[in-house]
DNA sequence: ACGGCTTTCTCCATTCACAGGACAAAGCTC
DNA sequence: GAGCTTTGTCCTGTGAATGGAGAAAGCCGT
């Protein structure tokens, strides 16, 4: 198919078009149901979207005891493309307009190799993506990555992992590849709207989304919206002092939480507890393959390796405490944990859960739960189209 | 005048009532270049606010080249009353339409005393105010209390430091007892939606607003909006550790904010240094008044103490501290501090900045002012004004 | 004083948005 | 096949809104 170009005359269209996107075909009479409109301004308004051919029909549906009902739906040829690039490596996924993942490839790679070879990298999974006959070509794309972004332009501003990233036009270059329009977002925002849209933050108003992978950060969202603060960075929680005078972090600064958990610090720390002979399970480990990662640890720990589950533990507290921190002052109706420690589980989770119920004022915790992500790896990928699909639908 | 009982039917009548509040008396034509209105539509609705009686006409206003204009102007007999409760007084403000203050009392009181008390006193106050002759009755009313809120409700949930207010129905009671509509918001950000009106934060979308008196809150606005959180303990900071294993705080925990720098914390502090015989100067003032309070310690300081410039150095630091990370969260465009203790004044907002430039992400705190907000003990009563007219002026 | 120019405001005709009723189509159940 | 239900279309009436014509009321220069 020629990709999408038309785009959404008004609110009500707006509207339509997501509720199909997100609940799939709908006869007019159910969509009648959700929208307080007359069934008349209903039917011209659809009419409307499937001259467009954004929307198009799909057949009877079922009786219900009465006259059958035709349905409509989002044309099945569109596509839209998820990227989240992260520290290590990349994730980059085909969805068709209902934001269902139909092929999602995911690659090692090295951030700090630049933009310039981490798009190659992506604009061929693409390709490999194509080539399997999923989609033609995109009708958007949506991408996150691992640093703060000025939103309205699509540029990563001052980056502290990814150097060589800064002032990087993104959006536009990845646009021009592309051939279809391009949003970019911080990564952890990217997640943030994953589990919204199909995790497990799906009725919240007000969350928080905490994302521990090489790094750490925190999706904000406000009232269903992504808070993105007014430089960009907001939700950058790796930095906030986690212990004072605690042990000196790469920004320069003492006792940052990354500096003390995050994956790239309880890697280190397990090596160091298998060099002091702390743990025969890690030893062999760092034996076999030279070197430690989170999932190392998180093998230790299940296989129960005391060493192994003390330091996810500790990790987990000192998260806690600062989580706790923040459901104080943010007070939200949900707390998400996710990212690539999620493999730690829960002994990370109740680490975490008793020193934000022991530390947060009462009346914040409550009622709120604190739970794992349930998308894992596709929570980015799926927040990325979820990302592109909302500036395509909003109305013109 | 019979109080008002027209409300605006539609957004276009809603957005005139506000800027007329804003911006007082406008020709028809400054409305529409505002608005993106035709002219007649325009000229419709506003003869529509005038059949109500919201809005009079106000006369000619001097030419500018062509035919004068008249003004128009939301009616001069409309009155608000903004009420902010204290932990030890209380504020009561009659304002006009256009939220300026007439008239303003302050007492001081105890909220410990209960509600009941409490209002009898603030209905007192009401009374005087209107006995000056500035109102024969008010229009509406915004009431501050010092603890969390159920917002839409109007009730105060689980407040620590006013026991025997918790679910007392506020809204409901003071609505009776004034005979007009009533809305009632945790006193933070009462005072955070005044310094937004007419203060320091009128240009910006996304912003916290410290306020440091008896206790520690903040005041949380998130594009223009009041964020409540999702119990309506939104902004309570007070509780957030900021000394691991420090002291005890009344909320059982250790090392809260509050229970190391805070009004009530520093007087303590500052009485202990008094008898320990580190300041010749705090030591006469408490000898002289048999107690201290921030306001002592502001004095000493204001005459080069030492001791009361450190104290208030070191509290500074640890709100400093506390707000660092909320910064990095957050990634605000401004930062405001008030409450009573603006009275120790750069002292206290230098050693604040110092600790958050040097603690927060660079990027969040590059373009970041943090400033003591303008108006002192009438934001409270401005932002309560501002919160009900908000309330009457809503489309229908 | 008097025309030209500008600004403000009103009036009117036309277009568009939308609701809601009438009605046709298509199914179910008995 | 009768009667009922559900779905979808058509049509008309009403109010929202635009934009142009023009009147009212001021300015300024000659």
């Amino acid at each position: 198919m020629r990709r999408m170009t038309a785009r959404p005359a008004n609110a009500h269209q707006s509207r339509l078009l997501k509720l199909l996107r997100d609940g799939g075909p709908h006869s007019r009479a159910q969509l009648g149901d959700r929208v307080d409109l007359s069934r008349s301004k209903l039917a011209v308004e659809v009419d409307r979207l499937l001259e467009t051919g954004l929307v198009v029909a799909d057949g009877l549906a079922a009786s219900r005891g009465g006259r059958r009902s035709h349905n409509v739906r989002l044309h099945p040829g569109l596509r839209f493309l998820g990227v989240d690039i992260g520290a290590t490596s990349v994730d980059v996924a085909v969805t068709n307009a209902e934001l269902e993942i139909l092929g999602h490839l995911n690659q090692p790679m090295d951030v700090r190799e630049g933009p310039v070879a981490v798009f190659e990298q992506v604009l061929e999974m693409a390709g490999k993506l194509k080539a399997t006959g999923l989609a033609e070509g995109f009708d958007g794309a949506g991408v996150g990555v691992p640093g703060p972004v000025r939103f309205p332009e699509g540029v990563p501003v001052a980056p502290p992992i990814m150097p060589g990233w800064d002032g990087f036009p993104v959006r536009e270059a990845l646009s021009q590849e592309l051939g279809c329009p391009v949003m970019v977002d911080n990564d952890v925002n990217l997640m943030a709207m994953g589990e919204q849209h199909a995790g497990v933050a799906r009725p919240v108003a007000d969350y928080l989304c905490v994302k521990i992978g090489t790094g750490i950060g925190c999706g904000i969202v406000v009232g269903g919206r992504v808070h993105r603060g007014t430089t960009g960075s907001a939700g950058d929680i790796g930095h906030i002092q986690a212990v004072p005078d605690g042990r000196p972090c790469a920004c320069g600064n003492r006792g940052c939480l990354e500096a003390h958990f995050s994956g790239a610090a309880l890697a280190r720390d397990a090596v160091e507890a298998a060099r002091q002979g702390l743990s025969a399970d890690l030893a062999a480990r760092l034996e076999a393959n030279g070197t430690l990662t989170a999932v190392d640890v998180a093998a230790a720990a299940a296989a129960g390796d005391a060493t192994a589950l003390d330091l996810i533990r500790a990790g987990g507290t000192q998260v806690g405490q600062v989580i706790a921190g923040l459901v104080s002052f943010f007070n939200p109706g949900l707390v998400v944990i996710g990212g690539g420690v999620t493999g730690l589980g829960h002994t990370l989770l109740a680490a975490i859960r008793t020193q934000v119920y022991r530390q947060s004022l009462p009346l914040a915790t409550r009622n709120l739960p604190i739970v794992l992500g349930e998308l894992g790896p596709t929570a980015g990928v799926i927040g990325g189209a979820r990302l592109i699909s909302d500036h395509l639908f909003a109305p013109a």
